[in-house]
RNA sequence: GGCCCUAUCGACUAGUGGUUAGGUCACCACCCUUUCAAGGUGGUCGGACGGGUUCGAAUCCCGUUAGGGUCACCA
């Protein structure tokens, strides 16, 4: 077997969409698996849609995700490849060329219907309860229609703008071969003469696509379930040119596999209304690539052969995808489980992979706030690891390194109201004030000295290390839950633990606590 | 509406004629525990419906229902 080709293809709309980003992946781990080549294509026929800066952002987007194409649009001196030019709208000329070929050999014909002409047809068609179906109006003579070719000729000759339509043959069946749904099958009378040429001299996507993937060598076609019912119209194209073509030219079509849809909670066509849908949108939240690429992989995929692996790396994801284990339904995007699979990576990367992804968010927090510690100790990866593995366990999200544990980095300004009323006692103060004496004999001030003084003073005091354990965490990191409270005071060391335990004791007077 | 696709716990899914229908998320309980997590153990919950075929059906066939996709000079 030849080496897989694959492609891509999105139209440029901005953003890509989370389903976009899984064909993309389906389409990388399927190359990647075979030691094919993965082609990205921009599809951007449509001139009334163009975005700017859309093809920049997919590529940049691609790439953050490690979805990096083997061949894609140039840009900044990056990307090319042997099949080029990758975006369509600099192929006009090759679709040209071969909607003639069409022309030429009675597959496609001149079409002078105007826009509101046709959106007329198709109104009183519906009134009627018919299918919404191009009349044929300009089918020429020679073709079986009603057109005179005296008519069309003088037209073209007055440069009279003008689609051009394929001609869909009469009874026949048109088998579609998928790999995920097996075969298709659907009887021309239900395919339009669908128009390949726009007036405006753009090829529609059916003619585009299909004229790429064949120039370009694609093998398989893996896309989403919304194409199925354009394909049979792809199938006749293969043919058509197949028939023109020189025997030596082969336009056997690829191969298919439409992927099933991802949906919304309500199971609906997955949608910007009921939440985010830009790969862009989750990035932003502070998912990782890794996670993200895990979940989405599993909407639709699973490795099969009863295996119970969830969380997956890319490199494994490659070693095991196939086309055979794609589902047929939709799934619904579940922001729950990838809530979990995120939480999952964090917990597996190893804390020198955290302490790298830590540093550039606390270098942004610094901006707006000053450190209590020094800034070159609590930047440094001895430092960032520590507190990566105290928390790692806890974190969902890498951000919350940050925000959930800030006390490793700032002093802690404010006490949780509800822990105070519940730990703090009348006696507390002056407890933790002569604990504290005993803190700064600790040596060395590591986890296990630091417990070993709290258990032996609560002893001497006839109280259980709780009475001690609750007020300690909540004067030196302000909140009522988090890490081990001995590890974390080792963290963030003596001087710190012991100026915190004095400011407490300012802040949360006496008579601020219920007696 | 026509055409096409799909149908296993609330969600993602395993399963390819014989299983006590398995796993994961979520949920509940218990254990662990200074807190919060994490982890462990257990639990609740499922083959849309109706017909066939078969000794036997989640699995094969037909129908119904439901959901989705598509019917543009959009992709």
């Amino acid at each position: 077997m030849t080496l897989p080709r694959v492609r891509f293809a999105p139209s440029p709309t901005g953003y890509l969409h989370v389903g976009g980003l899984r064909t993309a992946l389906y389409n990388y781990l399927f190359a990647k698996k075979h030691g094919g080549t993965f082609v990205l294509r921009i599809e951007d026929t449509d001139q009334t849609r163009l975005v700017e800066g859309a093809v920049k952002n997919l590529i940049e987007v691609l790439e953050w995700a490690g979805l990096t194409p083997d061949e894609s649009p140039e840009l900044n001196g990056k990307g090319g490849g042997a099949f080029g030019p990758y975006v369509q709208s600099k192929r006009l000329e090759i679709y040209k060329r071969h909607c003639e070929i069409l022309v030429k050999s009675g597959n496609a014909y001149h079409c002078f219907s105007t826009a509101e002409e046709l959106e007329e047809v198709r109104k009183l068609q519906q009134k009627q309860g018919l299918q919404p179906k191009y009349n044929r109006k300009w089918l020429p003579e020679s073709l079986g229609g009603g057109a005179p070719e005296s008519e069309i000729k003088r037209r073209l000759d007055a440069g009279e703008p003008h689609a051009i339509r394929m001609k869909v043959p009469d009874n026949r069946i048109i088998k579609v071969e998928d790999i995920v749904r097996g075969t298709v099958e659907f009887a021309s009378e239900t395919i339009d003469d669908q128009v390949l040429m726009k007036s405006d001299g753009f090829p529609t996507y059916h003619l585009a696509n299909v004229v790429d993937d064949h120039l370009m060598q694609i093998t398989h076609v893996i896309r989403g379930e919304e194409w199925l019912s354009s394909t049979p119209k792809h199938v006749l194209l293969y043919e058509f040119f197949g028939a023109a073509a020189e025997p030596q030219d082969n336009w056997a079509p690829p191969l298919f596999a439409h992927l099933p849809l991802l949906l919304n909670p309500d199971r609906t066509k997955l949608s910007k209304r009921q939440g985010d849908v830009a790969v862009e949108d989750y990035r932003a939240k502070g998912y990782s690539k890794e996670a993200l690429i895990n979940f989405v992989a599993l909407l639709g995929w699973n490795e099969g052969g009863g295996s119970e692996q969830e969380i997956f790396s890319m490199d494994e994801l490659v070693e095991k995808f196939s086309l055979e284990h794609v589902g047929k339904s939709g799934a619904v995007f579940n922001i729950e489980k990838l809530d979990w699979v995120e939480q999952q990576h964090i917990k597996r990367s190893t804390d020198a992979v955290l302490a790298a992804k830590i540093k550039p968010m606390l270098l942004d927090a610094l901006k707006n706030k000053s450190a209590e510690l020094p800034v070159e100790v609590i930047t440094g990866d001895l430092y960032l690891e520590q507190v990566a593995a105290q928390m790692k366990e806890r974190v969902n999200f890498i951000s919350e390194f940050i925000t959930f544990s800030s006390y490793f980095f700032f002093e802690p300004e404010t006490y949780e109201p509800e822990a105070v009323k519940k730990r703090w006692t009348p006696e507390t103060n002056a407890l933790l004030t002569e604990f504290g004496l005993q803190l700064e004999a600790v040596q060395p001030f590591a986890a296990a000295e630091i417990e070993a003084a709290l258990k032996t003073f609560a002893e001497s005091k006839g109280l259980k290390p709780a009475a001690l354990v609750h007020p300690l965490r909540l004067s030196t990191t302000g909140t009522s839950f988090g890490p081990s409270l001995y590890h974390l005071m080792e963290i963030i060391g003596k001087d710190a633990c012991m100026r915190r335990i004095k400011r407490a004791a300012l802040r949360i007077t006496a008579d601020a606590v219920p007696s």
